[in-house]
DNA sequence: CTGAAAGCGCTAACAG
DNA sequence: CTGTTAGCGCTTTCAG
């Protein structure tokens, strides 16, 4: 009896049932805080469990729970610094509440994406945040809306009843805009990811809006929205240039800044002597770069956390069923990209 | 019979059984292609299976079958875009085999570390590829002796038995050392991460060695590796550019670039001119920049790539235990950020 | 408050 | 080749 032959591969509740010389379900009360167990049993157990090292198996725990302390977390591209910023927000968040995260990469695939989501759904994750590729997409919306987990959705809307973070790309692109018209700007590019997110469309809503108080007519053709890669941003930025009334100014997603600054040093144009430029969301490379690019920068990581504490209330039962949609709001941020149009002095303000 | 009352909320194995009229073990026999099946019986339970929709519970699965086609991958940042690039690089070939990856974030602490490492293994993963915090610790190193789960490391080593996938932070380190000495240089700063990781111990490695291999006596008092953010390389860059024997040349991981530029600004030095410069890691920032930043480029797609097909290896029981090690390799790109010391000319090469 | 018993949905061993 | 039978390790009734 002193020494156990062969401790068994992996030890189970049963094991640490026989050692406290209790019951299969009095551990099972111990672990789970559920039901008052008698103080003399559940030291009796606590102690068991020290002593075979015991750790309850979670796939059991989920097969018969039908939960799993596990978030899903789906992201359209883990390349992005944005995106990856409000993952960090959400991280503490969820972590300090006792779930675990886990994250996938749809690569804006929709095809991946759903895998993922089905994926998460049948591994019974207690909650996603997810970030769709596509929110104004017929089949997205049919899988969310039958969905059955806590959801909350990132940077994207849906005509669902879901929690919603955002950040406020319409008035950020309204400022920036506004921003570029007074400096007396007419052709301005705008440079963005297509509109089948939030983020496109609104940012197409503020730029038209930023005309439209001002009985500006709208430079449709200097508008670029059809890809997320950078060199879709060198290429556009470049045919905005090269025309016979090119563009003054261009404002441009933070993701697109770098191909536009390419275009620039490839028509061999300064900054903001021939063209001024605003980043819509602000990274290392627009802050650093000379002259610093004026940028609107978007609090990534605060749109996590927001999305983790909705999430956090869906899980605890709050407030009923009152789904909410929340704006981040942003900073714009002046540094020394725009100057009124063929301008020869270096900077404005 | 024609109408179903109340169809089941979870469809199991055992409808499906049911509606094609086999038995259990049959249907599962279907679904893991094992044991042969009579082609009658197997389009029987096909077509229920359709007919149901019915589908497979990964968790009731992974609690018989102990596995779960699913890797967990570990990394220390996601906000990192070293690191997403390998993550990204690994992505399509496990997810081509089948599987389906987690991915979690560390943020280099030790203690979420172990967590995520255990939640991955009582989650039944199939495997897991990781980026510890330090690759230099005791427990660590215990923990992963001990965790009896296929593991890769990526850009780690450990006195164990696994497979580790490295880029040659040594060679690199080396030849932008070298390069420097050879353009004149005696005073040049190394700025990089604690030496707790590979890269930290094979970039001062690979400094050494290119003064050794000169004769020259190395610069110890410009050897900065105490930080990993932004604000560290700020400042290390400013302490060795003040002293009374200021560098001339400094050789910065990617992730301190950022703050290195910061510190030459507050200075108001000019690259080249006053100072040479190059990265370890090419990033986007590098790139554009001006003067662009010579740098040491590594593959780190190929890295993830690498680190995914030892796994799949692995997986497939391949090989015996023949653990390998792997170096990818990298490029030195030539820009225009360095000249010999005090020169006066623009550029040099 | 505690023990016994019944599964969660599936795979795998065993007969047939 | 197929059906039956045990469980995987746990939670959750249900009695007591």
């Amino acid at each position: 009896m002193k020494n156990k032959s062969a401790t068994p591969a992996t030890i189970t509740i049963k094991h640490v049932a026989q050692h406290a010389g209790v019951s299969l379900g009095t551990v099972s009360r111990v672990l789970n805080r559920a039901g008052n167990v008698d103080a003399a049993l559940r030291r009796r157990v606590e102690e068991a469990i020290l002593d075979l090292g015991y750790e309850p198996n979670p796939v059991a725990q989920s097969l018969r729970s039908r939960q799993s302390r596990v978030i899903g977390v789906l992201m359209p591209d883990i390349q992005n610094p944005l995106t990856a910023a409000a993952v960090t927000g959400l991280e503490p968040v969820l972590a300090r509440a006792g779930y675990t995260l886990f994250l996938a990469n749809s690569h804006s695939d929709r095809e991946r994406e759903s895998d993922v989501l089905e994926q998460f759904k049948r591994r019974r994750v207690d909650g996603v945040i997810v970030m769709v590729a596509n929110d104004n997409d017929e089949a997205t919306r049919a899988q969310l809306r039958d969905f059955s987990v806590p959801l909350v959705m990132m940077e994207r809307v849906i005509d669902l009843d879901v929690d919603c973070v955002l950040t406020n790309q319409y008035d950020g692109t309204y400022r920036a805009t506004r921003y570029l018209l007074g400096l007396g700007h007419r052709r301005i590019s705008l440079i963005t990811v297509p509109a089948i997110t939030h983020s496109g469309r609104e940012r197409l809503r503020g730029f038209e809006a930023a005309f439209g108080d001002l009985g500006v007519e709208v430079p449709r053709d200097l508008i670029h929205s059809e890809g997320r890669q950078h060199p879709y941003g060198r290429d556009a930025a470049y045919s905005s240039l090269i025309g016979r009334e090119p563009a003054t100014a261009i404002v441009a997603s933070g993701g697109h800044l770098a191909g536009v600054i390419e275009a620039v040093r490839l028509l061999n144009l300064s900054v903001p002597q021939h063209l001024s430029l605003v980043t819509l969301g602000d990274t290392e490379l627009a802050a650093l770069i000379e002259p610093p690019i004026t940028a609107i920068r978007y609090d990534w990581p605060a749109t996590g956390r927001c999305a983790a504490e909705l999430l956090l209330d869906q899980l605890s039962g709050g407030h009923g069923a009152t789904r909410q949609r929340i704006i981040v709001t942003h900073e714009f941020i002046i540094r020394g990209s725009c100057a009124p149009p063929k301008a020869s002095a270096p900077r404005t303000v």
